[in-house]
DNA sequence: CGACTTTGACCAGCGC
DNA sequence: GCGCTGGTCAAAGTCG
């Protein structure tokens, strides 16, 4: 049986079979081979092996050398070869069962069917490799994708719900909760033709992974300002602009934390009913970049400081600010199609709804709709166990901080991560997935700040003359430009 | 000298 | 229409 499907597939085996099948083969070659009583007559196998000779034969035919010994074999394949391979591995087993009891001695015959029988391995080897390498490329383009559409299914989602939103409650918003294009008319423009994307065609943010780019956008809005047609170039014949803002409450002695972008003060008010002033930044790392932020001082606790980010970066972003970018991108996200996902009606959106509190280490997160703009507001500084679990919190310095550690209280420490655990971890991500495939964006995010995202000063943000330098808000370093 | 901050003035939206 | 408020502008000052 063995023996005709040798004589059978003499050629074919190099092209289809894999290591494992070759090696198969090899092994069914000789009586000494361990295996069924189709193998119980020694004889036969000997004639088949040597029929398998025949100028037509091919490696496997010449892998079938009894009486070479096998140490030698398997230490010339490793020279040749140079990296010992599984595939060497398996040969060793193969030759072992090749023994000398066999009873074949070493000739001149041999010798060139060692000789062929290594260089066919090497092929072989070779041939395994880019096998390997191909197989590696295809996994990283289905996972690549497999990234992608989940993130295009949760935008989707998150679309629909945005619809649903407007249709059912724009009486109680007056306008709708996004762009009014649509908060996702360029992301639609990424995403649609996924399939065939090639990481490296987009344009306009070279420096941003599609996913980046796509949360970027994803709940980044325009300021939406009227009063200042120089920042409104992309919005300058849009229907009214109010959009979605990202607040971000956060506990801070520092009087800013480093976002990644650069921005200008341009302006300072003293609002009502808070003595504390407001200031006004403006994104100037770019010309005409509409990403504007309020930064203030909660009235109640001065140690709070309240960041409001509003606005889409008309640029490509460092990867600190794209982290943080995303970080509020992902909360909006998450908010957004969490309030729809589980009501629609309007005390999901009127309310503050504390979606994030139900989810492992996320903040505490509110939509507001009696202010000016529906705004999305992170709060940092509340203690989310303690409205759905006793549990103790562990505070966690989050990266991105001018050495002016942010502490984010988050919920008990993970079972299998211990106390002292990043505020994001995978087991902790892949909990949070599983109750909202939205948090898939998040956890890109939190991710990449974690392990991306410098300690400590930032080269962008260290400047204390720099508006961006003077930005050190806790937590809201979050957020830049993500809104 | 350029970039940034400060600060008073201005403008538009909104409520009464 | 008026006043209040939030947001922005822009000149002057400051800083490195």
């Amino acid at each position: 049986m063995e023996n005709h499907h040798q004589m059978q597939q003499p050629n074919r085996e190099f092209t289809i079979l894999r290591s494992t099948d070759f090696l198969r083969q090899n092994l069914n070659l000789y009586p000494t081979t361990v295996n069924t009583g189709e193998h119980a007559d020694p004889s036969i196998k000997e004639v088949d092996f040597f029929s398998s000779r025949s100028p037509t034969k091919n490696s496997d035919t010449d892998n079938s050398s009894p009486e070479e010994p096998h140490d030698h074999r398997h230490t010339n394949m490793a020279k040749d070869d140079g990296s010992p391979t599984l595939f060497n591995d398996q040969l060793v087993n193969t030759a072992l069962n090749l023994s000398p009891s066999a009873g074949l001695s070493r000739s001149a015959a041999n010798d060139e069917n060692i000789e062929t029988l290594l260089t066919t391995l090497q092929r072989e080897s070779l041939r395994l490799k880019e096998e390997n390498c191909k197989l590696r490329t295809m996994l990283d383009q289905i996972t690549k994708n497999y990234n992608q559409l989940q993130l295009f299914i949760a935008l989707q989602k998150q679309k629909q719900c945005q619809k649903m939103e407007t249709n059912l409650n724009g009486m109680m918003f007056g306008q709708h909760l996004l762009d009014p294009r649509g908060p996702f008319t360029k992301l639609d423009a990424q995403v649609a033709p996924f399939p065939d994307d090639k990481s490296g065609q987009r344009q306009g943010h070279p420096e941003t992974d599609p996913v980046e780019d796509v949360l970027e956008q994803s709940t980044s809005q325009s300021w939406g300002s009227s009063k200042s047609p120089k920042f409104e170039e992309s919005n300058s014949s849009e229907l009214p602009l109010k959009k979605t803002r990202v607040s971000v409450r956060a506990r801070s002695e520092a009087p800013l934390i480093s976002d990644g972008c650069q921005w200008r003060k341009y302006g300072q008010k003293i609002a009502k009913g808070n003595p504390c002033p407001r200031a006004y930044y403006r994104c100037t790392m770019a010309v005409g970049c509409p990403v504007r932020k309020q930064v203030q001082r909660c009235m109640d606790d001065k140690t709070v400081l309240i960041t409001t980010y509003e606005g889409n970066h008309n640029h490509p972003l460092p990867p600190s600010a794209i982290v943080m970018a995303n970080s509020t991108s992902a909360a909006a996200s998450m908010f957004l199609s969490s309030s729809c996902s589980t009501s629609n009606n309007n005390e999901a959106l009127s309310n503050t709804v504390g979606v994030f509190s139900s989810m492992p280490y996320i903040p505490m997160a509110t939509l507001s709709t009696s202010a000016p703009f529906p705004t999305i507001t992170l709060d940092m500084t509340t203690n989310p166990s303690a409205l759905t679990s006793p549990l103790p919190l562990h505070a966690t310095t989050f990266p991105q901080l001018l050495g002016h550690p942010v502490i984010f209280p988050h919920k008990m420490p993970h079972p299998l991560l211990g106390q002292q655990q990043p505020l994001f971890t995978t087991e902790t991500m892949s909990a949070a997935i599983a109750s909202n495939p939205n948090f898939t964006i998040a956890l890109a995010a939190a991710i990449s700040s974690i392990i991306g995202a410098p300690r400590g000063n930032d080269g962008i943000n260290n400047n204390s003359s720099n508006g961006g330098s003077d930005l050190p808000l806790n937590g809201t370093s979050m957020l830049p430009g993500s809104t």
